[in-house]
DNA sequence: TGTTAGCACTCGATGTGGTTGAGTGCTAAC
DNA sequence: GTTAGCACTCAACCACATCGAGTGCTAACA
């Protein structure tokens, strides 16, 4: 059976409805609710349809229709088809400046928490193809050297280093000039193994620093590892009953605690920069089964990319949230050159 | 009235029995419980008064006693006088290397959740009179200059500060060394407004980049304003049938989000480097009115002192709890010594 | 053939009344 | 001072009735 004309427009009712109340919503609504000027019977034909195709279902016998994951998904890619007509402020000002990518991450999550009632995490941006910029040894005291790796994106990566014997000024000059004409520029998979060993040579006694280094470069540039998830408004799904249960709760924020969890939502394929939509089991994570999740790809000028998401129930409001994040994606872009001006 | 021994032991079994079950305690199970020997009539004489005195309390007409935040505060009080006898064994490992005091702290908070079952808090150590160790501005580009600042603590700070005349190499050398020698070993308190200006003529032209330096020394010393704290186990409140309320839960779970609540426990007088227990409506933060929060400051061997904080029901386990986080309080000196020798 | 009115039916939600049992306070006796 | 006994209270539980929103089906209608 095709999905005609009319099956739409009542299957769209339902779930605008439903989205609105949370509650089930019967034959006669719908036939108020809409102006097809068709009564309540004609109505439940259709719908009974509609069940049929599995587009909506009964949590019981004589309760009225909810829309089922099929019926969100109808919903969500019509609405992503659909042209972006408005473009709505979002109230918050995050022109401020910030003097710190972690705090204007911080600072997005809460307030696109507090825009939407949801649940909202970020991952800060990452590249992989991140290039060495700089590499700094200095003495700190007599045991202890400090070193400072710059990466693009300058993410700035620091280790201190504890030497047995003393280096003296010149030498630590020396392997400064070593390590920066022969990193530097490269990305982390074009330094190989005959590389380090001609470093190494090249270093002589000192070559145990070397290796050391080449370690906390290593950590710096292969950021997959310790992905960085910043979340907000956690505790906003207790205003749905519908996740505020117990059990679901708990699973909840536990996977907003665990963000390494999140990290399978907000890494995605990597590939696609649009707008995902994950509606409750299509959503990699298991605890989130009975939620929806959007997620949405941005990317600063330099190529670094991130993602937010935003998590809230099945029957979040899916039009504002995908405009809102829209409209995030090339702001974030601004606020991110913005803050390097300064 | 006065406290007798047999109340003393009423009370104590009163309290220890609803830690266990979390129901309300009836008079015929205390007979029981207790090897004093008394009739239920007698008990129920006794917990008449207990109740007058302010120590426990009934839900409902016919239901049993339950402590009252008193009579938590007299078996804590109780507790803490005790001699500390035995010394449990903590199952978690810590005693893997980390790389970083970051990492170090939220294992902590997460092997503490696990151990304890109760939602744990951690803030980073923080030293009010932290001194500068170390500073060293380098180019990374023609119109970037990367200062890093290390503090007592090895605690790391860089800045790119953002420079309009190019810098050439020499000049470099000499700001560093006039950072150098000037702040060395200054503590925040000591860098006033006359170093600052003699320090910005001895610069000359450059004496805006002094400026800057300045700032963000000003930053990584003043450290108060980001209160670094790390939370683990939040999902444990569940646990609790009294805290999983959904209001109840909604708050906690915010205040635990809302980093800077949790700073007004954590951070308390800081003089006392002791046990501190809060029962009830003890606490600072409002919203742990129905919880028990336990806090214990720790001191690592340089002087630099953070807070570690469990919090849960208020029948929670304090035997326990006040154990482990001692146990805890001389074990991370010694973790973090390991750390910084690796 | 599509639409509608009508009706019997289902079933969760809500309310009511009775019972149970743990626990209490009080009193009188030991 | 302690205890046995008794009347009393009250949340919890269960059974039962009621209500009402909503359904599916059928027959009639345009």
């Amino acid at each position: 059976m095709e999905l005609d004309e009319r099956k739409k427009i009542i299957l769209h009712a339902v779930i605008r409805n439903y989205l609105e109340t949370g509650e089930p919503v019967g034959s006669r609504t719908i036939s108020k609710y809409t102006d097809l000027n068709l009564s309540s019977a004609t109505i439940r034909n259709e719908m009974a349809d509609l069940e049929e195709m599995g587009y909506i279902l009964q949590p019981h016998t004589s309760a009225g229709r909810i829309p089922s994951d099929k019926g969100y998904r109808f919903y969500v890619d019509m609405l992503m088809a659909e042209k972006e007509k408005e473009v709505e402020e979002m109230k918050e000002v995050l022109v401020q400046r910030q003097d710190k990518m972690e705090t204007l991450l911080k600072h997005v999550a809460r307030a696109l928490a507090q825009n939407t009632q949801y649940a909202t995490m970020i991952s800060a941006p990452q590249s992989r193809r991140n290039k060495l910029k700089f590499i700094q040894l200095s003495r700190v005291d007599a045991q202890q050297i400090l070193a400072v790796i710059v990466s693009e994106g300058n993410v700035i990566k620091n280790n201190i280093l504890h030497v047995k014997e003393d280096l003296n000024d010149e030498t630590l000059l020396k392997l400064n000039i070593l390590l920066n004409t022969n990193l530097n520029g490269l990305a982390i998979d074009e330094i190989n193994l005959g590389l380090i060993t001609l470093m190494k040579q090249q270093a002589g006694i000192h070559s145990d620093i070397v290796s050391e280094v080449i370690d906390a470069v290593a950590e710096a540039i292969h950021a997959e590892e310790d992905l960085e998830v910043y979340t907000s408004g956690t505790n906003n799904i207790f205003r749905y009953p519908e996740l505020a249960d117990h059990k679901k709760a708990s699973e909840l924020i536990n996977a907003f605690e665990e963000k390494q969890l999140l990290g399978e939502i907000l890494q995605g394929d990597g590939e696609s920069t649009g707008i995902q939509v994950y509606i409750g089991a299509e959503s990699p994570v298991q605890s989130m089964k009975d939620c929806s999740v959007v997620t949405a790809t941005y990317e600063l000028g330099d190529g670094m990319k991130g993602t937010i998401g935003i998590v809230g129930p099945k029957r979040m409001d899916y039009d504002k949230v995908v405009r809102t994040l829209r409209r995030l994606q090339t702001q974030l872009d601004d606020l991110y050159k913005n803050e390097n001006q300064n």
